[in-house]
DNA sequence: CACTGCATCCAAAGCGCTTTGGAGTGATTC
DNA sequence: GAATCACTCCAAAGCGCTTTGGATGCAGTG
């Protein structure tokens, strides 16, 4: 069932069927009711690819993660932050658009993308320190969000992102303020921006106490569960080891929590945790009393809101970038406690 | 840049440097290669839409995922899958489109998306028992491929799954072996057809052995970890509590193992866990040694064969259903144990 | 009554590609 | 020397939609 056999169906033009399908005022009432009714009837829906070609609009949003060799891993918040974008997504009628793409062609993704014209926008994923992807998607002239912020980008971009240096600021504070004087970070890939941002926050709050930050206490890697257990393991075994840990993910959080009980060490009492927690939908971080402290941030919201963002810039495609800073709330839970004396 | 700017350039007819394009043999093979560096030159790519007008093909796979309102999460395998798919569409130059359907109006969305035509195939995700999708699909007309299985649905249909009632007959009769006779079974939500057939197949291994099955020890709900915590602390309470655990995903036993070590009990020596582990690239079970006794099948590698089935599918439409029963490998970690005497 | 204006409708062009049905050329065959 | 053939190329139609630029009919106006 197409427009024509729908218009020959109803003995009327394929164009007063369009303008009647689409709210055009040029059309009676009665014709349109009529037209309605029939496309209900007969099960009718417009071709995505015809009318795009014919509109120049894809109804579609692109999502590029980046996948690089060493570490093709999808990390573990995209599923949260995809769900979220896709409610907005359909209410909007839109479609959503994965791929992957391996960060050594970045450049030649985003020009396909472009002038194969499947997408009205893209969400840039995992930005890092100063992303190529930024000036690229700017120069390509495609509507686009960031999720997450780049530093040492001086153009006007449009992002969504949380408050990491604030919430590792204030985590590792909470942290200080119970008395804690080695306090470990067990962080991301600090090539990534976020993970960048939470070592500044995490450093900042040891300056203004005048603690020293201990190369040995930080480490940055992909925030897998077995990374967490690893680095806690080992750091346990200083001579002079930590009292508490900040993570960036609650992953690594359960990972290093494994490594506390295994040394027969309790949680809170003789190691407190503090993690970011990107409030999975699977991981949920306790119920009333929270398993461990956090700094904690819908990730499935930052998708919401990015969608909706990025939708809004299309149907107005001069409009000036917009952002959106995201705070984390923090979180008292069971995995901290004062430092042992 | 499109195709009729590029002919002009050239001085060819647009039929010319289409076929150039697309490999047809008529067209001199000095022209050709001249055509194909002037197109690598000004970054030509034919515009996906349009050539899928032309073709009738959209280029471009499906995957539908269920939103149900009650439990709205997308589940932690999901990014995995689509990961391995993806490497395969990638390859084959397809688009990955993603939807996410609120499960009462299904129907509605299949119909939808065969009529816009985006997608040559979809990919069904979360198969439940008697799953209607897979007569209505059928009825459409449109290739696809299920990951997962539907009990009692009679149609021949192509998919691809994990022999889950034997891989838990067989670690469920593991324990047995160790002497347990108390075994739990955190089960997944037994609508869905995954984990319907593993609690066959837990019980199958109880009947085979003369063990009663008793319903206190299972339990059936979505995989979370608070449901792994809860659901064990609540049975190590019994006056007769289990001593070993069967679970259906590795974050539900990171909860059982949470609740285990807050009983003040350990691993292996007074409670066992067995897992089936999808072998998620953030929650690595260990590395040389596994954390958890475990039951592994890769999801990802499911999502990349998944996705070649359908695309060979897709390209000999009258091609007989295909189906692919994965097995998942028994792996010795730390978290089984004799049982306690 | 001729004219204007509004409300409805339509034919046809165009979006960027593929593909059908030739057309032109030179070489080969008898 | 005419007929045949393989090799290259092209013009134009068509995919299913939107949208421009009218055409038509009818009420209202002076």
């Amino acid at each position: 069932m197409n427009l024509k056999q729908l218009s020959e169906y109803l003995n009327l033009s394929q164009t007063t069927v369009s303008r009647a399908l689409n709210g055009y005022p040029e059309v009676n009432e009665d014709t349109r009711t009529r037209v309605l009714k029939a496309a209900h009837e007969l099960n009718y829906r417009p071709n995505t690819r015809a009318k795009g070609l014919a509109t120049g609009r894809a109804l579609a949003i692109g999502h590029v993660i980046p996948v690089s060799n060493q570490h093709e891993m999808v990390n573990p918040v995209f599923g949260d932050f995809i769900a979220g974008a896709g409610e907005s997504y359909a209410k909007a009628g839109y479609d959503m658009m994965l791929s992957l793409v391996a960060d050594q062609d970045e450049a030649r993704a985003y020009q396909d993308i472009r002038a194969r014209g499947t997408v009205d926008g893209i969400i840039v994923h995992g930005p890092v320190i100063n992303d190529v992807r930024i000036a690229l998607l700017s120069g390509i002239g495609l509507p686009f969000v960031v999720h997450g912020r780049s530093t040492d980008v001086n153009l006007a971009y449009s992002w969504i992102d949380v408050n990491n240096r604030g919430a590792f600021e204030r985590g590792t504070q909470f942290l200080i303020e119970l008395g804690h004087r080695r306090i470990a970070l067990l962080n991301g890939l600090e090539h990534m921006d976020f993970a960048f941002r939470r070592r500044k926050g995490y450093e900042t709050a040891l300056q203004n106490n005048a603690l020293s930050i201990d190369p040995d206490l930080m480490r940055s890697e992909e925030m897998t569960e077995i990374y967490g257990y690893r680095a806690t393991k080992a750091m346990l075994g200083y001579e002079d080891p930590p009292t508490a840990i900040v993570c960036s993910s609650i992953i690594t959080a359960i990972g290093a929590r494994r490594a506390i009980h295994e040394a027969g060490l309790t949680l809170a009492r003789d190691v407190s945790i503090i993690t970011f927690d990107d409030a999975l939908s699977y991981l949920e971080n306790g119920d009333d009393v929270p398993i461990f402290t956090a700094l904690r941030s819908s990730v499935r919201y930052a998708g919401r809101e990015a969608a909706e963002m990025l939708l809004s810039l299309i149907s107005v495609p001069m409009n000036a970038p917009k952002t959106r800073l995201l705070e984390a709330e923090l979180i008292i839970g069971r995995s901290t406690g004062p430092a042992p004396t």
